[in-house]
DNA sequence: CGGAGTTGAATTTTT
DNA sequence: TTCAACTCCG
């Protein structure tokens, strides 16, 4: 990248007052501009740092903007605020939490916290559990909550007995929330708008505080995050937003691409500025990216151009299945590492995690040490959240969801007559609270009543500990005094992964406890609390395996997207909708745009999914690619991509070789009553197409009619 | 209460 | 294929 600013991103940073929409290709310096922005803030205007607030999408994009910022301004760490919009929100109610009657040691609970909860309250209403998924159920309650929708209106509003329902189980959950003194993730953000709304005096010393306001990553924001981002700079109207249309890829997760379309709309003498020289990639990748994304049609518009030369062809391989395709990747990143690549300048980008198994075993195989990003979760497995379960309600006492799933772990003779019975007996109380409370004891038998209160003293002993000592030694001490080591040991098929989790886990204690500032159980469980997986993206020297999602915002000098079929990019849920389409094409296009010099696209004509081979077409989205860009090569040498193109438009046949069983299954027929594990019930409105290419219209209650590939969906029948 | 064994369902993306 | 949830028995 060139030293000095272009005249475009000179503009951007130095227009300081007013509202600015800024339009950022994909390696454009945008990151450049808003660090260097917020230097010239606090160098050049002099505006003292705690009243600039910045917003970034994960926590690594935020870590790295202090630090750029403090390296141009000459400090290690300057005090501004920068975050992620959950962070933000975080550090907001942990200030204010009392003025909304919460504790301020509230805890944060995960989605597999909230998800416990409500098959909890699921369970204590007697429903079976099949019947009303809680998937579902937090599905519904997270887009109330984002609509700001309480459940008192929800019930008003309800059409049928089953929201009915569901708007009960949204109270009750509400209230469970408030009872354990905990916030789910949602709230993060809700609650604050909410106390901004309910309390002005609060809201305006925030909006006179942020004197500049910044978004990063812009077109990715949703409206409860916009209605934030509108309270906290509405006192002095320096909103500086930064995003590209073409790279918005979280639709499904709520972001309102209309943000950024119409913004200019929203607020009169916005200044927008167009960021369209690319400094990252080279021509070819380029010239092909931009091929590519002029098939959408909701766009501002924009071609991005670069003074850099060709470079390579983008190579293209088709292979026979996915382990030809997995062997394909790891040969091709072989030769570069040959030629003077390193392996951490090397990424591998898929459209599902379920895709990273083949690529697992031939990186293995080739003795390539590579590090997946995401998948199975660090802080989603079994024995860190055991754990974590324990620390959570040491921080916090009233926090029953962890209480219930750590009391019988390992096994004290505690199972669900007794549990129950616990909770009946305390009744409205939390449950820690009540098995401390005198006499609360004598309903049980001697042996429970010994047992109980010994995990009581247990949980008492690690309360006084984490008064004084870090949260590496609380830690530590869990592990001892619940032998849990032992208890891994006796399942020795997994114990050698877990434990080594577990070092992880107290190492990364460990290292917290000795850099951190404050170094106690309760803030390390709020580091922890909102860390995603890219923030994890260490400068190892490991080839990343990621999902195409989690590509976003990172860029590496080659760049390897497998699986480009149809029904895997794009994929299947995309077919019936013209807009979703379109976000898959935008995710093919943040893939690509984030390669600096190569760019390796492979395809597979079959794969194994779930246990049986099933056959795929090139990906329609390799036929918008201009042939001369790109070099092809791969096993089926007579096959050229003319002749796949042609293959693929012939998809839409019926296969009639290929007869499956969804095409004899009469049970597809118009008005035919379905479940779908994700949208609950719903009736099959129409039936089109024959064999592989089957689909079904249905409409679902409160989701309305979506499009299915009949062989594919996980339908039940009724 | 807890373990073994069986059954059935699942794969889109995640702050 | 893999994993979680459920059932049944000691």
């Amino acid at each position: 990248m060139s030293i000095e600013l272009n005249p475009q991103q000179s503009e951007a940073v130095r227009a300081t007052e007013g509202r600015y929409l800024v339009l950022a290709g994909a390696g454009s310096g945008k990151t450049r501009v808003l660090t260097e922005r917020i230097a010239f803030l606090i160098r050049e205007k002099k505006i003292s740092t705690e009243r600039i607030l910045a917003f970034t999408f994960t926590n690594k994009a935020a870590a790295e903007m202090r630090a750029r910022v403090g390296k141009s301004i000459g400090t290690q760490s300057p005090p501004f605020w920068v975050g992620t919009f959950h962070s933000t929100g975080l550090k907001i109610l942990r200030r204010e939490a009392k003025s909304i009657g919460f504790n301020n040691n509230f805890a944060i609970y995960d989605e597999d916290d909230s998800l416990n909860l409500i098959k909890d309250i699921v369970k204590k209403k007697g429903w079976k559990l099949d019947e009303y998924p809680p998937s579902i159920l937090r599905n519904r309650i997270s887009r109330w909550k984002n609509a700001l929708v309480t459940p008192e209106e929800a019930l008003e509003k309800a059409m049928d007995a089953v929201e009915e329902l569901q708007a009960d189980v949204y109270g009750r959950y509400c209230r469970e929330l408030k009872k354990c003194n905990a916030f789910d993730f949602d709230d993060l953000i809700t609650r604050v708008v909410e106390l901004f709304t309910v309390n002005h005096r609060i809201k305006e010393r925030y909006a006179r505080q942020f004197k500049y306001v910044l978004v990063d990553e812009f077109q990715d924001t949703n409206t409860i995050q916009m209605v934030m981002i509108d309270m906290l700079a509405s006192m002095h109207g320096n909103l500086f937003v930064v995003g590209d249309e073409d790279q918005a890829i979280y639709g499904w997760r709520g972001a309102a691409i209309e943000n950024i379309l119409h913004f200019d709309r929203l607020y009169e003498n916005t200044v927008i500025i167009r960021l369209e020289e690319n400094y990252r990639s080279t021509g070819n990748i380029l010239e092909a990216s931009n091929a590519l994304i002029v098939n959408n049609i909701g766009r501002k518009g924009k071609r991005l151009w670069t003074r850099k030369e060709a470079g390579d062809p983008i190579r293209l391989y088709y292979c026979e299945d996915d382990g030809g395709e997995a062997s394909s990747v790891r040969d091709a990143i072989m030769s570069l590492l040959r030629g003077g690549y390193g392996r951490n300048e090397i990424a591998v980008l898929y459209r599902t995690h379920a895709q990273s198994r083949a690529l697992e075993t031939a990186m293995m195989r080739g003795g390539l040490p590579y590090q997946i990003i995401g998948g199975v979760r660090f802080y989603e497995r079994k024995e860190i959240k055991d754990l974590l379960g324990y620390l959570k309600l040491v921080n916090n006492p009233d926090d029953d969801v962890n209480f219930r799933r750590v009391i019988n772990v390992p096994r004290r003779g505690i199972g669900k007559m007794t549990l129950e019975k616990l909770e009946s007996t305390a009744g409205e109380k939390n449950l820690l609270s009540a098995v401390r409370q005198p006499g609360f004891m004598d309903e049980f038998t001697p042996s429970n009543r010994e047992r109980i209160e010994s995990f009581s003293k247990l949980i008492a002993a690690l309360q006084l500990k984490a008064m004084k000592e870090t949260a590496y030694e609380v830690l530590s001490s869990v592990i001892d005094m619940i032998s849990y080591r032992n208890y891994l040991a006796e399942d020795p098929a997994t114990e050698q992964v877990r434990s080594e989790n577990v070092e992880e886990l107290l190492n990364e204690t460990k290292r917290f406890s000795a850099y951190s500032e404050d170094p106690s159980l309760a803030a390390f469980l709020e580091e922890i609390s909102l860390i995603s997986d890219v923030d994890s993206l260490k400068g190892e020297e490991k080839v990343a395996l990621m999902t195409l999602h989690n590509s976003k915002g990172l860029e590496f000098r080659a760049i390897f997207i497998t699986g480009l079929e149809e029904g895997i990019l794009p994929h299947y849920s995309s077919f019936d909708s013209d807009q979703e389409m379109e976000e898959e094409r935008r995710l093919f296009y943040v893939g690509m745009t984030r390669a600096k010099e190569k760019l390796f696209l492979l395809c597979a004509s079959s794969r194994m999914q779930f246990g049986n081979w099933t056959g795929n077409h090139p990906s329609r989205f390799l036929g918008e690619i201009p042939d001369r860009c790109c070099l092809v090569s791969g096993r089926s040498q007579t096959v050229d991509k003319k002749e796949m193109d042609r293959i693929m438009d012939d998809a839409d046949c019926p296969a009639d070789h290929d007869e499956t069983a969804a095409r004899r299954d009469s049970r597809f027929r118009v008005g035919a009553a379905v479940f779908h594990p994700s949208y609950g019930e719903g009736t099959i409105k129409a039936v089109e197409g024959t064999g592989t290419a089957m689909k079904v219209s249905v409409n679902f209650t409160g989701y309305g009619t979506k499009k299915f590939l009949a062989s594919y969906a996980p339908f039940t029948f009724r």
